[in-house]
DNA sequence: AAAAATATCTTGACAATGTAAAGATTGGTG
DNA sequence: CACCAATCTTTACATTGTCAAGATATTTTT
């Protein structure tokens, strides 16, 4: 084996580089070449795993995606009540971005995002972390058995979400102190 | 005069046509030669004004910020009440990015801004948008004599940036209805 | 007004990058 | 074993940001 062919499973280790550059330098550090060096292929090598950088790119943000829902669902289970479980999600989306400034940028900058408010149906293809959101909100409303018309359902699930993701942006966009009382976030 | 050489204001015609490109095309097709082409000049041409492409694109960030602040000031002079001004301020704010999605991924992308929560001074390099947040929240306390802790205050200012912010973020990344109830936005 | 200094612009060059095309190497399949 | 498809390399080219050297216009100085 000429040890150059074939390496293995050049697509995740492309994966995984990409994300480690963005981590250390930012996503305007990466590019093709470095993802490939640091791999130690040829510059074109990638060609092979990605149509093009783009798509490179959305496999990162699905690997970064991946770990982010992973606390979430943390969150979610470590929660005794759909309440609690909102609570706790939200505290760690913004805790998650907080510590990873760059994710942030990264993920939500050019990605566009699916989310469908529509509570009496679901779709597969939305946002995974909007999903989650969407269920425990709806067994949130179950548990406390409250009756809302259908339009103030959603506009209850979007204010949920865009409190907690606008909290997230701003935090980290200015830094600012996100030891929030988080009372304030409440569901109501 | 050799027609090439002064062209006479290129500063700001440089400005103009990046605010052009990045609302048909969006940022990444936005390019320092384009832009030079664009009004006609060598591709170099743009190193006479400013010291590379982050500085064009801080000068186009701040063109942008301009008409941003002018559409909220707007909003808030037709209001008649504090209150009334944070609303109509609020559904500027989401309209405005969700009329040019392009601007909202420009504007906060890349730019680190910067916004102090505290209420009892004032900090001019602040964020203008936000400046003007916090003078209207200020007087809506004042007007409706709102009497509340000090950390209370910070939180609640925060919670209504973050509030419009968040929901004129996921309008950009959704396109999700943005004719939302806006009672749900309210400051309490 | 002539000369000198400065600001503005052009030309030419270079390295980094994304990407396409052609070919080399490898592993698997019939 | 022969063939095929997947994987990787090499070569090539256009785009881009940036720098350096020089040309031209404007402003300032004398």
């Amino acid at each position: 084996m000429s040890d150059n062919y074939h390496h293995g499973n050049l697509r995740q280790a492309l994966i995984d580089a990409g994300v480690k550059i963005i981590n250390e330098d930012g996503e305007d550090k990466l590019s093709l070449r470095k993802v490939a060096a640091a791999c130690e292929v040829s510059h074109a090598a990638p060609y092979a795993h990605f149509k093009d950088k783009e798509e490179l790119l959305a496999a990162i943000k699905s690997s970064v995606t991946e770990r982010f829902m992973s606390e979430l669902e943390k969150a979610e289970k470590k929660a005794q009540s759909a309440e609690q479980a909102i609570l706790f999600m939200g505290q760690t989306y913004v805790s998650f971005f907080s510590n990873n400034p760059d994710y942030f940028k990264f993920l939500f900058a050019s990605q566009k995002l699916v989310a469908h408010l529509e509570m009496d149906k679901e779709y597969p293809d939305d946002y995974p972390p909007f999903i989650l959101l969407k269920q425990t909100y709806k067994k949130y409303l179950k548990e406390k058995d409250i009756k809302m018309d259908y339009k103030d359902q959603e506009a209850g699930l979007l204010k949920i979400w865009s409190s907690v993701h606008g909290l997230a942006a701003i935090a980290c966009m200015t830094g600012v102190e996100t030891s929030v009382d988080w009372n304030h976030i409440e569901l109501n």
